[in-house]
Parts: structure tokens; sequence; C-alpha cells
DNA sequence: CCCATAAACTTGAGTAGTCAAGGAATACGC
DNA sequence: GCGTATTCCTTGACTACTCAAGTTTATGGG
């Protein structure tokens, strides 16, 4: 098997091994999947914590069907909020509601911890980080676009 | 956001990204996607070709349901078949079919295209495969326990 | 103005996995 | 050996997506 072929492969043995271990602290702590996350933090570094969902979509990688289905639970329990624009009646924003904001920075602090305990020394080095994170963005693209 | 969280979602985005790649590729010209070929190709690697399901599972980062699951469209279509052990009458092996060691080279000649289009230079260097290989090992588990 | 096209979103149907429960067969302690 | 525990596997019910099709609203050319 080809080198590139091998790495392609650890990448996804390493990213199931992480999503489970992310889904299993965050779920545990606080009721939201790995997925939830992202998108809630997503959310907030938006400006007025607002996005078109299509937006959201291309944010996150998702389709726009994807998100419609993602929000619908963080609607129904309150994380998030459908609000209308008023200049364009086809768009439906999703908004970080009050409870969102409130909760979202205890989430970051687990989703941190959990990320610093995967990275933790003695496997890690101090460098290894940056190196890691520098060589998957030449790899992941902003979008679903091939 | 902490860079170890940061390179944990850049690890989510691409292997999105990366999946998509080798689903389009492997089931435009084979008919199967990245997970059925990773299936194949443990089984290959495998002596005689065979496994029980419950290694099959391990090997591949799966729960036994995930494999029971994944192996009947395999055995649909007749690249894998099930065989039972003369000894335990509990398990049931999976095994590559005659149609199925055929087939698997040219699989696997197109995976290792696309991660070689996936690694291509300019963006990678010769050594950044394999170092990228190495940062990931120490964070994928070889099974499912946390 | 109006029609055609395009954009934003939702919905139905399908795929890929999970977990929890259960059946059947083997292995172990005494 | 005999009952209990354990292993292997499957199934039902669920989650999380995908794609294709449809609805609604906006936009731009004649």
């Amino acid at each position: 098997m080809s080198d590139t072929l091998d790495a392609a492969l650890r990448l996804m043995r390493a990213q199931a091994a992480l999503v489970r271990r992310f889904d299993a602290r965050l779920g545990g702590l606080h009721g939201v999947s790995l997925a939830d996350f992202t998108l809630l933090l997503r959310l907030a570094q938006a400006p007025g914590g607002r996005m078109r969902r299509v937006d959201l979509a291309e944010a996150l990688g998702l389709t726009a069907s994807g998100v419609t289905r993602a929000l619908a639970p963080l609607e129904r329990i309150g994380l998030v909020s459908r609000e209308p624009d008023a200049r364009d009646a086809r768009v439906a924003y999703a908004s970080l509601t009050g409870t969102g904001r409130e909760r979202l920075p205890e989430m970051l602090a687990t989703a941190e911890e959990t990320a610093d305990e995967l990275f933790a020394a003695p496997a890690w080095g101090e460098r290894d980080v940056p190196v890691l994170a520098g060589l998957l963005t030449r790899l992941g693209g902003t979008g679903l676009r091939s």
C-alpha cells in the first residue's frame, strides 16, 4: 500500500477515535454532540451570533439539508432560535439564544480539556500540535466542492 | 480557542473532505464506498482472506453490529461470503470471494491514485506525508475503547 | 410588468453507523 | 457434568447525515 493511502486511512481512524471521545465528554457533561458543539461555536464566532443557514452549511462542510436537520434539536432544547430576514423572506437565520450564549463557554472549556488530553505529553511534544494543524489545513477544504 | 482544539477541529474537516473524494472515486469506478474498500482491504490482508466478524470490527474500529450491517451489501453483491467455523458454531467468518479477490486490486489502484492526488506537490513535500502519518498514529487507537 | 431562472430552505427516502437487548453456543468453577 | 458466565452475532430503534425533488421568494431581461 502506498504511503499516501496509508496516511489517508490513518486519518480516518484518528478521526473516528477523536469523535468518540468528544461525543462522550460533551454529551455526558452538556448533552450535545461534537457536531452540535461545532455548530454552536461557529454561530458564536459570527457577528451577532447569527448566520444564514446556507452560510452555516458552507462553514461546517454540510449540505443545507444537513443544517436543517442539525438545527432542529438545538432549537428544540432552546440553544438556537430561528429568525426571519426582514428583506428576504427566503432566508432564515440561525441565532444563538441567551441560553446558548450562557452555556457555550462551559462546553468550550470541556472541549479544550478533551483536546488537551488527546494531545498530552509525553507522546506529544510542544511543536507537534501546530505541525499537525498545518498539515491538516492543506487537506481540509472549506466547503463541499471537490 | 486552544491550539489543541483547533487541531482537533481541523482533523474533522480534513476527514470529511477526504471521505467525500474517496467515496466519489471509488463509488464511481467500482461501486463501493471508502468504508467498503477499507473492509475488503483488511480482509485481503488477513491469512486466507477471511476473518471472524468480531476481529474485523476491532480492526476497523466499528462495533460488531456495524460489521454485520456493512457486510450485508457486500455479501449481496458477491464480494464477500459468510463461512461457518467448524469448531465453534457461534462464529461466522467473512471471507473474500473470488470476485472480491479479482476486483480488489483495481480498487486499490484507484484508492492509491486518489490518495496521491490529495497529497500532491506543490503543497506537499516528500517528508510531509510520513510525518503526518506518524502524528496521526499517536491519535488513532486500534479499537473502540476509550 | 411579467416570465424565467435562480436562491434559500424543507422534506422524503435512503445509507451508515450507534446502543441496548436478546439468542445461541461455548467455557469455566466446583 | 451442570449451571452460570461469557462470547459471538443479529436485530430493532435511534441519530446523523446524503441526494433529489418541491416550495417559496427574489431577481433580471425584454
